[in-house]
DNA sequence: CGCACATTTGATATATGTCAATTTAGGTGG
DNA sequence: CCACCTAAATTGACATATATCAAATGTGCG
């Protein structure tokens, strides 16, 4: 059982009778649609919690106690099979859910890919909000809609995809979520070049892809020698041009 | 476009007051939290169609225009490459819902794998309905987040598992629907063996399965070598021993 | 019964996996 | 601040599962 330091905002957080009032990602999140007396009621169930990169944060076997919006970090969800080949099924980023409602049983892992912080409420108290205020069960269903929209689409991906696609797709993947995540008034497209981090080794970009280790590293190399991309250091990465990588991805 | 045929059952459907009432997949599908009351008001919102097999149902680039239940058949949900290749991202049945609430376009094709019969609503009937009967928007997300549920298994599948474990874990799949679907007081396990109809071609189960026509059709044999399952004609697989079966495919 | 199409089977090519050895990155302690 | 140390990543040689191309067979419909 890994250990689960509170945050150390969590007194000040509980204090402040509206703190999610405040909260960095609350308009993209589920409390989004909430009022100021929801929002008081939001606050005082919810709590902080941060997880160490490699932690895991829901077990597929164990029913879970709580759900979760990310409100920073990088959390995957993965399906493992009985002789240890994985597959992460899903990535999810600041201002995401976490949790599989209605069902006693997670049908997957979530582990923190880097270090998360997580805002967290506990099952009966979030089941009872959901009744309280249908607007959140409403926003929970339409984020859910465009996670099977997600899940689809990486299913064309894994499925009929050629290795160097499916790297050039994950990246590009992860170059939207940098550009939607970043500042609007502080344009990171220059000249059609993005740069972003890779919250992943290789390893877990192979168990997201379907590809080895070694096949990711050849991959990477090559959309590097192609002129499609830069590295700086491991895990930071340059597009140079994201409408030639679109076209590389067949997107 | 394809003509789209009208049940012939439409106008008595439309003169009872509420056929729905009577429907046989009523009790599993989305109806089937209404009260009387509210089957009579969807008894007037909706009406059947019907689709020859490989007819397109919904298409990725225009809007559509009505959800639907289906009745009875087979329908794909499918993904396609600009050069060609496409995937099946999802495959419903009897009693599952049809459509993308919330979106005007649908992010996939759906295409009659079978011939279809479907009780369609308009959108406007249908998103005004939503508001009337909250039980509907609910049984919609629980709905959703079980198709979500087997995508994610389905991405662990295409990701990680062999061609033989592919063909195996598609079989399994169409075994439990056969199953689900069949009545429960005539057993249609004997012995741990199951028979069904396969719905799609040998090329569909390998645009299914992100393997080619010819390997899905090797993997068939080598099953049927191994005595996994028997062929009668081309359509209609027998599986000898479920859990052998499930051993294989590693489920 | 015969035709058209789907499926199976065969021979070969190739992308990706596997196994093994190096290299590199980046954190740690001196 | 530098040198070491460990884990991660890269690179190489080779193996193999699946794709590709081509031909033969089978099925079920008209």
């Amino acid at each position: 059982m890994p250990f689960r330091s509170q945050s150390p905002s969590l007194s000040l957080h509980l204090a402040l009778a509206h703190a999610c009032e405040a909260c960095a990602v609350r308009n993209q999140a589920l409390c989004g649609s909430l009022n100021h007396d929801e929002l008081s009621l939001l606050s005082k169930i919810s709590h902080h919690r941060r997880f160490d990169a490699g932690q895991v944060i829901l077990s597929d076997d164990e029913r879970p106690d709580y759900f979760a919006n990310i409100i920073s970090g990088v959390v995957k969800l993965t399906k493992v099979l009985s002789d240890g080949r994985q597959q992460i099924v899903g990535l999810q980023f600041a201002s995401d859910f976490l949790g599989r409602p209605f069902r006693s049983r997670s049908p997957y892992y979530a582990e923190a890919a880097t270090d998360v912080e997580l805002c967290c409420f506990g099952s009966k108290d979030f089941e009872a909000l959901l009744k309280a205020a249908p607007d959140i069960e409403h926003r929970l269903f339409e984020n859910t809609l465009c996670e099977l929209d997600a899940a689809r689409e990486w299913m064309l991906i894994l499925g009929q995809k050629s290795a160097q696609e499916k790297v050039a797709s994950f990246m590009l993947l992860l170059a939207n979520r940098a550009l939607l995540a970043g500042c609007p008034h502080h344009p990171q497209i220059v000249d059609g070049s993005v740069r972003f981090e890779l919250p992943l080794t290789r390893s877990e970009i192979g168990d997201f892809l379907g590809l080895t280790i070694e096949t990711v590293s050849r991959q990477m190399t090559r959309l590097k020698t192609q002129g499609y991309i830069k590295l700086d250091g491991l895990r930071t990465v340059i597009i140079n041009d994201l409408d030639k990588m679109s076209r590389l991805a067949e997107n």
